[in-house]
DNA sequence: TCTGGGGTCCTAGGACCC
DNA sequence: TCTGGGGTCCTAGGACCC
């Protein structure tokens, strides 16, 4: 009989930042490496034998730097421009060797095979992976997404580079999802799992045996689904063709405290114009932009959050108008004696831009003018050139960029910043 | 001194209508 | 004293993911 069921594989890099920049830096391998996030904040991404130190994820990077365990820890900069390449190298070669592939994050890849073809095709997703593009990836399958995620984790926990759970017993499998904590079933956080503990549900075996009618009732309809997937039952599908975007967001932690006016506004019609950037690459109009200011929550008393929405006659996409706008929202929202860490634009609801029109629909200069604007900046960075004062350094001194002191060359995406062999 | 960024989906509750 | 019901739309907030 011929089995018509289907396997999830799900590809997965290991430590992926830190494995992109291995690739150009062999000096890098078998060293303790972490990537930090923008503002060189956080600790993202770590290598095997930085996580041997115990550095943990999301640590800050200013209080790892000073243990004396973490003396010899190399860390960068994030990269996204090399890691975005390589990621796409990933789902290209994942699209050559299944049927269906659904690029999950800039890190995984959901395949999804006739059930008896998934074991070859994940071997070689593995080999290929490693040898063509120089990229770990450990690989796990099974009957769900959820259950091939559970895999994928147990493969990463044991060392091993490919591990499915379709092979297991109906006991072996029993056993595996007992020993896993609840809150590491894709799709459980850290508040789920308080709340499953109350229930007396601590473990992924324990989430599996539950009723779905009842999870529905006691919980949502997600929290149902990942029960089911653990039951082997599909409910979240592979979806090759992403949804529309509904949303695009630019949002950041200032490299310096705002106080001004002026600041606020200049960074949020450079915010702005990087939305914009990106509306038209991906061909969207957006009918509103919000501007959202707040003052973080790390410093002393409550913070402070203030935001402003302004809608348009049309949707509209046009860096000039966002810019300007988001400029005037930001003003609108300041409020004197904050000091403001961080600045967000926010654009939703978002249109397809053929079916918007411009407000400046009759001249060619401004598409033009934005056209070399994005050049600029995609060369030189922000703060060379833009609308308003979002690239200028203020007179003050006062400079809302992002420091990322330890950034390595985009080697992949610019001709000026290709590796060089001697 | 120094603590990321960018998304999605779901639910509850209020406003409003007939 | 007694005080509809059902539907839709919108928003804020919660929860999750990587």
């Amino acid at each position: 009989m011929v089995d018509k069921r289907r396997s999830v594989v799900l590809a997965d890099v290991d430590s992926m930042y830190v494995s992109a920049e291995r690739i150009f830096n062999v000096g890098l391998n078998r060293r303790p490496v972490v990537v930090l996030s923008n503002n060189d904040g956080c600790v993202v991404a770590r290598s095997k034998e930085a996580k041997a130190l115990e550095i943990g994820m999301g640590e800050p990077w200013f209080k790892v730097r000073t243990r004396p365990s973490c003396r010899d820890v190399v860390a960068l900069s994030s990269n996204y421009e090399l890691y975005g390449d390589f990621s796409s190298r990933l789902a290209t070669l994942c699209g050559q060797l299944a049927p269906r592939v659904e690029p999950y994050s800039i890190d995984e890849c959901f395949l999804e095979f006739p059930a008896g073809e998934a074991l070859d095709a994940a071997v070689c997703a593995r080999e290929r992976s490693a040898r063509w593009l120089g990229l770990p990836v450990t690989v796990g399958i099974g009957r769900t997404k959820t259950l091939a995620k559970i895999a994928t984790n147990h493969a990463k926990d044991s060392g091993i580079g490919v591990f499915s759970i379709d092979a297991l017993s109906r006991a072996e499998r029993a056993e595996l999802l007992a020993s896993i904590p609840v809150g590491e079933v894709w799709g459980i956080g850290g508040r789920l799992s308080a709340r499953l503990a109350a229930h007396g549900v601590t473990t992924a075996k324990a989430l599996a045996d539950l009723d779905p009618g009842w999870v529905r009732r006691a919980y949502t309809i997600v929290v149902e689904r990942t029960v089911r997937e653990l039951q082997g039952v599909s409910c979240i599908p592979l979806t090759e063709q992403p949804a529309p975007r509904r949303s695009i967001m630019h949002c950041r932690h200032l490299g310096q405290p705002a106080t001004k006016q002026d600041e606020v506004a200049a960074a949020a019609s450079a915010f702005a114009q990087a939305v914009s950037a990106k509306l038209r690459r991906l061909d969207l109009a957006v009918p509103a932009v919000t501007v959202m200011l707040s003052t973080g929550g790390f410093g002393t008393g409550p913070p402070h959050h203030a935001q402003a929405t302004q809608g348009f006659p049309v949707p509209l996409n046009a860096a000039g108008q966002l810019a300007t706008t988001a400029a005037r929202l930001a003003r609108g929202a300041w409020r004197p004696g904050h000091r403001y860490k961080r600045v967000g634009v926010l654009a939703s609801d978002l249109v397809q831009a053929r079916r918007a029109q411009s407000l400046w629909p009759d001249d060619p200069r401004h598409d033009k003018l934005a056209a070399v604007l994005d050049t600029i900046t995609a060369r030189h960075g922000r703060d060379l050139a833009g609308y308003g004062r979002s690239g200028i350094r203020g007179p003050s001194g006062w400079d809302w960029r992002m420091r990322q002191e330890m950034r390595t060359p985009r080697f992949t995406t610019r001709w000026d910043e290709l590796p060089v062999v001697s």
